[in-house]
DNA sequence: GCAATTAGGACCTTGATGGTCCGGATTGCA
DNA sequence: TGCAATCCGGACCATCAAGGTCCTAATTGC
């Protein structure tokens, strides 16, 4: 299906009502389950995790919880993806990993993935997370130039 | 991961081994199996489902086998992706299918991931199965610009 | 009639994902 | 100083789809 983990999903949720915190101030794990209407040990995982990438930073004790680091329109969606799914590798024979494959001999595309996985990649790089909460009328892009098989 | 399916990544090569048959001429499942150094059911299983698509063209009884309908060249990566993979969609909420999820009234992305799939359908949409097998040079693609969010 | 081949589907195994939970560390407050 | 709130790190298990195999028809050529 080509589809994303739904902790992604979930992470744009988490990170677009984690915008809601007044400036400077921070949200607790159990406030933004309440307020995205998933689980609480889920949202906390999710949480962990978007922390570990640095995009967001969680206080401890009493009075603490997690803020953004950057605002959401200066977080690509890939950064994201990559927090939550990993690299963005559509095949397992992306990475230069000889050996592994049986077909490898045989194989007529091998290393042909990347230029796909590069234009996925540029693809999420245009799209902040601000545009996937942000109003309704859609901004344009300011990189609309997309050469997919630009030179190598 | 981002990834797709092992069985697309089986479906692009076997489409490109069935290019290498004579003009008009057909291959079978056992002799793509053993050219690809895939299993031999493995392989069936994509014949059939590229079959299915219409991308290859199965020919039954003694003399048999399978050729391509189209050439490579304007065999785009998608449709090869949907036939395997099923359609392109990211998230689970990017039908109009309402009720279905939970935190759909507190959901502040709902319906805006269209965008991102629309975005990732047009970076395959651009690359051929052709590119994908072809000489090691880079064929610039005919359609460079790339507009992320066109009006909608 | 027989062999070769595709067509269609059922079946089982395995691995990753989703989700939960627990103990420890840190912080603020009474 | 003790306590409560909260993050941090990891382990754990259930579920589900993907991967892969196999079997039985249907078709075709010799």
């Amino acid at each position: 299906m080509l589809r994303l983990s739904k902790l992604t999903d979930y992470a744009v949720v988490v990170l677009t009502r984690l915008d809601d915190a007044a400036e400077g101030g921070v949200l607790t794990a159990p406030v933004l389950a309440g307020n995205t209407g998933l689980a609480e040990p889920t949202v906390a995982k999710v949480l962990k995790i978007l922390a570990h990438a640095g995009l967001v930073e969680g206080r401890r004790g009493a009075l603490g919880g997690y803020r953004l680091t950057r605002p959401l329109a200066t977080i690509p969606l890939i950064e994201v993806i990559t927090a939550m799914d990993g690299p963005i590798a559509l095949t397992a024979c992306v990475d230069n990993s000889f050996g592994v494959c049986e077909s490898e001999s045989a194989c007529p595309v091998r290393g042909r993935w990347d230029p796909v996985n590069e234009a996925i990649r540029r693809a999420l790089t245009g799209i902040s997370i601000a545009d996937l909460a942000g109003p309704p009328a859609i901004v344009p892009h300011p990189e609309p130039a997309f050469p997919i098989f630009a030179a190598e």
